[in-house]
DNA sequence: GTGTGTCCTGCGGGAACCCGCACCTGATCT
DNA sequence: AGATCAGGTGCGGGTTCCCGCAGGACACAC
């Protein structure tokens, strides 16, 4: 059995390192990655089918390079190990992983014993870990309950990236009149709306401050930005092809 | 001597503590805070002179922990010692250093002797110490050779938080027109304008993408953000209650 | 069939925004 | 003294946004 990390820091590097060789007594190689990029590349050469992924890494993040190598091949098992538990991070890898594919989510601040079980409970049994506190947010941020749905987070990381309501829709194929709908409830959900209390004109700009209470409430972060500001540039050119042609 | 060391981090922060010691014979006492708040009780309990710093820690980040230490204690040599050199962080930490005090800013990636000279240049030579690739943007940043000016800064912060024109003028105390001339040259300077090349009507809402440039050139970042929001939320409490009274 | 829910769409108005034009101030340079 | 430049202000207009009102389409309940 053959073990990947793909970490940036070099002390949490080595210290993945010697955890896996404690907890998997029965893997004989273990290889390191420096960044997302080189961590793809070693599991496509390798063949690698235990992986455990930072998350927070430049310029390519684990969530990039998971979905690569899932793409490659869906049966990998991938732990990902992590600072934070934003929403953003659960989401975006809610997004990517494949149907029936284990994969574990432990943040760093876990104990030596609780990162061991995970390790051997995916690695050997193929199951499923997700912390505790990773689990509470997956439920609400995917159940509706208090959630987005699938189309307001689309139109949400659209205003992120400064789009008009008038491309969003283009973008998306909606009217134009239903993109502010969704907006609305965009709204609601974050509780954006005028604190006017007293005098007559102390206001937000919504759209604005949506993105704003969506940054503080780690609904977004940098990360996400950029890979779907990436994607958006990508549209645009496409976009830009066919009407330019028509 | 004596050396205080504020780090969430376990790895790290151990690491640190060896190459304290290890830099600093000289040095018979190193106390470890595992976030901001800890850090400024023990930096003002102990009376510290000399302290390392991590920058993103949560709940209390160093920035804002560095802020209460120097004002209490403007001598304060403090060493930063973070992951990025993002320009928030920069731009944050040169508002806030008080005149003639000895610090220094080295990424996590220096080298093990870059990290042992800097912690003998900065708390027993008490020299300023900024890792070149920090210092150039330092300039680019505080020179307004390209960068923002005071007030542009802050004017990007508060559309940022989701303020409307009209109360921007109010908090900054100018006339709306002069925000909106502000808000041109941001725009100006962040390269934001209609990409409408073929057709008619691609378009960006200038406000929102000026906040999104921001954030993928790193200009602001979450910690940033949230600081900001509460010195909003501040302000807005201490205006209702003027206004409110008149 | 009738009700209830969710998602989509068009119309129209009032507010906020983007921005060109014209003017004033104060500071610095030649 | 004249020139130049950064920063501040008012006016006016075209555009976009926010959002209430008034519907259609489809599903699932009773």
């Amino acid at each position: 059995m053959k073990v990947l990390i793909v970490e940036d820091d070099p002390l949490h590097r080595s210290y993945l390192h010697e955890a896996v060789r404690a907890a998997l007594p029965e893997c004989d190689l273990v290889l390191e990655a420096g960044d997302g990029a080189m961590g793809e590349k070693l599991a496509r050469d390798h063949r690698f089918e235990s992986i455990v992924m930072d998350l927070q890494m430049s310029p390519r993040n684990g969530i990039e390079a998971a979905r690569t190598i899932w793409r490659e091949r869906p049966d990998t098992r991938i732990l990902f190990w992590s600072n934070y538990a934003d929403e953003a991070n659960v989401r975006g890898i809610s997004r990517i992983v494949p149907d029936g594919a284990a994969y574990g989510y432990v943040l760093k601040s876990a104990s030596d014993e609780r990162l061991r079980l995970a390790l051997r409970a995916i690695f050997i049994e193929a199951q499923c870990v997700i912390d505790r506190e990773v689990r509470g947010m997956q439920q609400r941020s995917l159940g509706h309950l208090q959630g987005f749905s699938e189309t307001e987070y689309e139109v949400l990381v659209d205003i992120a990236l400064g789009l008009t309501d008038r491309l969003i829709a283009k973008r998306r194929n909606l009217s134009l009149r239903s993109v502010q709908n969704r907006l609305q409830q965009i709204y609601e959900k974050l509780g954006v709306y005028d604190r006017t209390q007293s005098d007559g004109e102390a206001r937000y700009n919504f759209r604005s401050r949506a993105v704003t209470e969506a940054f503080l409430r780690k609904l977004l972060n940098q990360a996400t930005l950029e890979r779907a500001e990436q994607d958006l540039q990508e549209w645009l050119r496409r976009h830009a092809r066919l009407t330019g042609s028509a």
